[in-house]
RNA sequence: GUCCCUAUCGUCUAGAGGCCUAGGACACCGGGUUUUCAUCCCGGCAACGGGGGUUCGAAUCCCCCUGGGGAUGCCA
């Protein structure tokens, strides 16, 4: 069978990194196969999808890579033939109308079938006993079964299944006696027979259960008496997302089922409705899903786990593809830096976790840095001049060219060319911890003066004579060798850290040197000399 | 409450009964290279949630508990 996979996403907003990992993971497996990739557009929610949202979808996707076989789908251009699968099932009375609501319009929904011999992925699990809140009634109808079980502390805990879930249902007394018997009644209660059953303290039936093999979790499993039917077309006429679902994956082939295990739930409902509906089940795999740094699942409030906000921050696509495909999968051995095709080759979704992934940005920087440092410098100069201007840097500055290829390999993200500024401009950010440091040293403040009073009478400024100039100072000072380095480091830059010293200071220049120094000395006398 | 899923260092993970004294990566700490910084290299810290089984032997299999997530919608 060949593979063919899909990625349906509501276009309700922006792309989650969450959502677009479902994309990657289905892309991953369909191109590892040789299978198809299809996309799907499930814009049943009228009010909220919008075409905004479908466009920085597609762009999301193009960003990352993410090719698609065939043609795109758009759910709510298939209404009709989800409404017809709906009347066939009413017709062959897999389907009925509930309750009406307040506008007297009745949903219809789906019943989860009586008679399971003819499927596959029903099975009987053996006899069960339930104990009953005696003051609360049993009823039985059609529409299903509804008690009340009593809880620790003696309070009746209701609940409710479909009428499937109680095969050879009977009730019990507080004597033990049989005050119900389902079997010889089930005819009248499905043709519309309604029972309740007053002081019945006990119930017992067959159980019967959905299974399937998930490709991750392996058998997964959920009882009948733990399922309602449910709505498949609301009241208003329009289909709903199970029916839909179901119908399309159908429609466009789908072997394979790739997505969040926050749907196993829905799985166990949409297999009846395959059957229900004479279609083949496809194969099911559920991934875990990625939470944020507290361990929650992602919400409003992380605001940047959008796959757009990567991107503005600077993240390569080719990183974001990488970190989050190890979110839940690894190839097995030690690798994790991996080329595309290397991740298409290694791609399995039997190796893929079952439980959920933690989201670690620190990570995410680091792999980003590691494919940074490998862009060839024509590349990573464009790359930064897209985020200059956001940093507060001129990209068409005279020396920009120059200092990116300086700091290429300390640049994690478009955060880190903020401290390129020093470069271009002479207001310094002061790191105060090493600058009082080392000024409290009356011999580095007199290295300092040296020095910049040596600066006036040097002919040239490269690094060489950077060099050779901080040495000749040093020696004359009475200063062992390199101890003047920090305290340069922190008049031209403001900090402790950053490109080749000698580079920095020819880069930035004599005067401007000169003038750094002063402005240093300046900034300890006013503001850290004294006290603490 | 009930049902479903889930559980290895702080984090991402390797591990499918003996190769485990539990491996790798990020982060962190220390050292080397760089008379400076980053890269790079070396080293260190640090985990099988708890309790019962099964077995000669369990991180691996089973059960219970606990923690986490999901479902219990005329949302998707």
């Amino acid at each position: 069978m060949s593979v063919r996979v899909r990625f349906a996403p509501s276009p309700t907003g922006k792309v989650h990194i969450g959502n677009i990992r479902t994309a990657i993971f289905n892309w991953l497996f369909a191109r590892h196969t040789g299978g198809e990739f299809l996309l799907r557009v499930e814009d049943t929610d009228i009010e909220r999808s919008t075409r905004e949202a479908i466009d920085a979808m597609f762009e999301c996707m193009e960003w990352l890579g993410l090719d698609h076989d065939g043609e795109i789908i758009y759910q709510t251009s298939r209404t009709s033939e989800h409404i017809a699968a709906a009347q066939q099932l009413l017709a062959e009375d897999q389907a009925y109308y509930g309750e009406p609501d307040e506008n007297g319009k009745s949903a219809l929904l789906f019943r989860i079938p009586w008679d399971t011999d003819n499927i596959p992925a029903v099975r009987t699990v053996g006899t069960v006993e339930l104990e009953l809140h005696p003051e609360s009634p049993l009823n039985v109808s059609a529409a299903g079964v509804e008690f009340a079980q009593p809880s620790r502390k003696g309070k009746a805990m209701p609940a409710a299944a479909t009428l499937a879930g109680f095969k050879a249902l009977k009730a019990f007394d507080a004597d033990n006696k049989c005050v119900f018997e389902l079997d010889g009644n089930l005819d009248a209660i499905r043709a519309g027979e309604k029972f309740t059953v007053e002081g019945a303290v006990k119930i017992s039936f067959t159980r019967r259960e959905v299974f399937f093999t998930d490709m991750i979790k392996g058998e997964l499993a959920k009882p009948f008496d733990s399922m309602k039917d449910l709505v498949i077309v609301r009241g208003n006429g329009t289909p709903v997302f199970h029916l839909a679902n179901v119908c399309d994956d159908v429609f466009q082939h789908i072997s394979h089922i790739v997505r969040g295990d926050d749907h196993v739930e829905n799985t166990y409902r949409h297999i009846l409705i395959f059957n229900a509906l004479g279609y083949d089940v496809p194969q099911y795999a559920h991934m875990p899903m990625i939470v944020n740094s507290e361990g929650k699942p992602f919400s409003k409030r992380d605001g940047d786990a959008f796959v757009g906000d990567f991107r503005e921050k600077g993240y390569l696509p080719q990183a974001l593809f990488n970190y989050l495909s190890l979110l839940g999968w690894s190839p097995g051995d030690d690798r994790e830096k991996m080329t595309r095709d290397e991740m298409v080759e290694a791609f399995m979704l039997e190796r893929v976790k079952s439980s959920a992934a933690q989201f670690d940005y620190t990570k995410l920087q680091n792999m980003n840095g590691m494919y940074i440092a490998e862009m060839s410098t024509d590349d990573f100069v464009q790359w930064a001049t897209c985020y200059a201007t956001a940093a507060g840097i001129d990209p068409n500055a005279p020396l920009f060219r120059t200092v990116a290829e300086l700091m290429q390999s300390r640049t994690r993200n478009a955060e880190s060319l903020v401290d390129w500024k020093y470069f271009f401009s002479d207001e310094l950010l002061y790191n105060d911890k090493p600058i009082k440091k080392q000024l409290k040293n009356q011999d580095i403040r007199d290295g300092l003066t040296a020095y910049k009073n040596a600066l006036a009478n040097l002919n040239g400024y490269t690094p060489e004579l950077v060099e050779k100039s901080i040495r000749t100072v040093e020696s004359a000072a009475g200063l062992d060798e390199g101890k003047l380095n920090q305290p340069l480091r922190l008049a031209a830059s403001g900090t402790n850290s950053g490109a080749d010293l000698y580079l920095t200071m020819a880069l930035i220049g004599k005067e401007k040197m000169s003038a750094r120094i002063d402005a240093l000395c300046r900034y300890f006398d006013e503001n850290l000399s004294s006290g603490n």
